[in-house]
DNA sequence: CAGTGGTCTAGACCACTGG
DNA sequence: CAGTGGTCTAGACCACTGC
């Protein structure tokens, strides 16, 4: 294939675009429009080669950077797996909460309580980190994380109303696992990538009342916003951290 | 080449190791011994090949990988160079701290003020970080950044005395660029990867007074051990970040 | 055993940089 | 223009999984 005619349409880009790129454009695609469902597998290097019309090399560079970026999994001998935030063996892949004695094992939150879970109007900042307008539908929840009965996390997410319909604090509750694997299987919703906004803080009566803390107690505030794919954000969660026992840990690269 | 014979002393895993990552230990070792310094070009992929008589596309593997931890930086057109803290564009990589008004500029801290540097014997917790015994020779440094005239982070510094015999406050303060670039410079010693752990906290009187602000300030609590090559902690840093005018920017892939 | 991803090679050609 | 990294291909073989 000397002169590699695209296999897609051509993008309006006026630069060059390598033709991994545009099979990445392509999975991606089955990705966002569910062709092929989190923790489902993507058809093989080769049947993807055959099906996009070019070598499996171009389409394993393309795949490379789909792993690099967590949207899927590889598993030799076996294939190449949608991620999810369910089954995945790092759970609660975005919380960075640890407890200061060096628990590697992390298994997250013990406890979770939904304090709140409410339809209202969105506000001007809600919907501006939504790219919703003012007034549209959100959906609000409060809960408080404990671990081993100690309150540990407060936080409030607003969610878009329509993606949510048919969230209610009873399914919420009667979920077992991270919030964000059930926005996967329930709604189709499926969290890649978030950026957190983190300060110190003193809470309010009502904040320090729902952690069991005076409100001298200094806290971290974690704003996050949370995108799908083609960064459509789709959360936006406030949260409170004590860190008397825990802190956020981060790495630098 | 049907039998990939290793240009390396067999490593003593007992599993599979691919000719690439041989390569790239090779490589490695060529950045940690200061073959090629901080700034300057490793040789070329051809060079490289030929040098360890495997194909370039074997190289290339082994350089993909230490591009993606940042260890040397691809130039099409000119080569591959090693990563520095200096006359890197991104100035401050590991300074996450950016003012709320979305400057995006961020052009590190205006103003920076040694407060003291003193050369002492490691305590056992700083001992622990740095990987020394109780006792050894360390060097404490603080000081105070600023932003437009307001102190806004105060940090402490804790460095193995060997390393950076010959580091004085003067030096500290003659030196124009972020400190990383200094130890690279000065010391042979390139910072590669960090952990923090952050917690919100109440200062003390004297740390308050250094960022003019109240005890009743709460502030962000951000605990760094920096590596070099071969993950060796090398520097141990507690800083304190005011955050009414700036937040840790923390990104979740 | 067949099927998957993972490694390695050799060669052609493209895009970018600088003299 | 020569030299660099970047893309793409085709084919061989290896390592791992599960039947």
């Amino acid at each position: 294939m000397t002169t590699p005619a695209s296999p897609v349409a051509e993008l309006s880009t006026p630069s060059f675009s390598p033709l991994y790129q545009q099979i990445k454009s392509l999975i991606l695609q089955g990705l966002h429009t569910g062709e092929w469902k989190p923790g489902e597998p993507i058809p093989s290097e080769i049947d993807l080669a055959a099906r996009f019309r070019v070598s499996q090399g171009t389409v394993r560079k393309a795949i490379d950077e789909l792993a690099a970026e967590n949207l899927v999994v590889r598993r030799q001998g076996k294939g190449t797996f949608v991620a999810t935030h369910a089954e995945q063996h790092v759970q609660y892949r975005f919380l960075k909460l640890v407890p200061d004695s060096g628990d590697v094992d992390s298994e997250g939150p013990a406890d979770r309580e939904i304090v709140d879970c409410r339809r209202q109007r969105a506000s001007a900042d809600v919907a501006r980190a939504l790219a919703l307008r003012t007034g549209d539908a959100v959906l609000q929840v409060r809960r408080v994380l404990a671990y081993r009965g100690t309150p540990t996390i407060l936080e409030d997410l607003w969610l878009p109303g329509l993606p949510f319909k048919g969230l209610t604090a009873e399914r919420l509750r009667a979920w077992r696992g991270p919030m964000y694997a059930l926005f996967e299987t329930e709604f189709g919703v499926r969290m890649v990538r978030a950026e957190e906004k983190i300060r110190a803080v003193l809470p309010d009566a009502a904040q320090a009342a729902l952690l069991a803390v005076s409100c001298a107690t200094p806290l971290l505030s974690v704003e996050r916003v949370a995108h799908t794919y083609h960064d459509t954000p789709m959360e936006l969660r406030r949260g409170l951290y004590r860190t008397d026992t825990h802190h956020y840990r981060n790495e630098l690269g």
